[in-house]
DNA sequence: CCAGTTTTGGTTCACGTGATCTAAAAACCG
DNA sequence: CGGTTTTTAGATCACGTGAACCAAAACTGG
């Protein structure tokens, strides 16, 4: 009944995500956002509202495709440990992609933000929670199988497996070997 | 020769990177700076210089302080597992403090500025660099004593210990619960 | 005392920033 | 056609920002 939209919501929002994940928050305008949405400043934000609104919306997005990849990655047919393999393999690629990549947006989220954003607190563990769950879920039906091990219980081996995982992602900034990282990752799974 | 200072360098710098550390590179402005320090903009700019080399003089702070900490940590005689154990230990009581942490200068640096800024890059990897070898020495050292297992080389066996020990780091975020994080320390030595 | 040097304490400059405002465009309906 | 609504396209506002500028203070040496 209005003018109609000249923007593909989904695609604006990529760009969006993409360039806060790139940049952070602090250091991306709202011009960059104009600029690299190729809409107006107004439009923006009559579309999704403030700066801080859009982050939150990028997050959302974020979680929708790239923890939607995780989690599918964990909930495949297929041996566990072949699906935590390629959870891993996964990150691995993104962070030693070219150009440089930037890694998890939700982890850059965790350290920009969330201290004093309780609503940006929320969707990273949101993100955390489902990633978490589908690993949970995973190891334990590796253990109902014997195919892993059963020295402890699936929540405390989650918890093992993420905190290699998350390493991961840090260590792939300062040592882009694929090798030693994948070594890490074979090391880990064959204790499993 | 000219008037005397009347800061003391030390005190200031360690400001500095306290805020830095709290906030983020981007979200801190000079004023910030300024009152943090209880300086004027032209002392401090006339002292350290801009921003970017006020940021560079945090790093450096911080490997002379927590680095420093970190490596001695793993350095001190004893069972090398204890030390390892005492460095998560310590990573563990700063992440779960309160009010909450802000983490890991040097893995936030990393992650805000490492891929634009070759010299923040720079001092990120001095960081890494000095962790990982003092780490490797003790990996080694356990390994001649037998205390460690030799299935692997020092070296690969570092990067994995370092990728729990960051991914701790990580999960410490959205995970604040010490006794599952000190579950997957122990888990972990448990393994080596 | 004066000149020179360094530091301090403010102020100001030239932009950049998030957000607001305005008018026109694009649609629908009666 | 006029009225209404939504969206677009620009322009502008009120601050905030990093850094430069200026004068005075605090020291040294001749």
């Amino acid at each position: 009944m209005g003018r109609p939209r000249k923007f593909d919501e989904t695609r604006v929002l990529t760009a969006v995500m993409n360039m806060f994940w790139q940049r952070g928050y602090e250091a991306t305008s709202t011009r960059d956002l104009a600029e690299t949405t190729g809409m107006g400043l107004s439009s923006l934000s009559n579309a999704f509202g403030d700066k801080r609104q859009l982050y939150l919306r990028a997050l959302r997005r974020y979680y929708e495709t790239n923890t939607a990849v995780q989690t599918e990655l964990l909930e495949q047919p297929g041996p566990v440990k072949d699906r935590v393999r390629n959870l891993m393999v996964q990150a691995i690629d993104i962070d030693l992609a070219n150009p440089p990549s930037s890694g998890c947006l939700i982890i850059n989220a965790s350290i920009e933000m969330a201290n004093t954003d309780p609503e940006v607190a929320q969707e990273v563990r949101r993100h955390f929670t489902t990633v978490e769950r589908a690993l949970r879920a995973a190891l334990a039906e590796g253990q109902r199988s014997g195919e892993i091990t059963r020295d402890q219980d699936a929540v405390a081996l989650t918890h093992h497996v993420l905190s290699s995982y998350y390493g991961l992602r840090v260590l792939a900034r300062v040592q882009p070997d694929r090798a030693a990282l994948m070594n890490v990752v074979d090391t880990m799974l064959a204790k499993l």
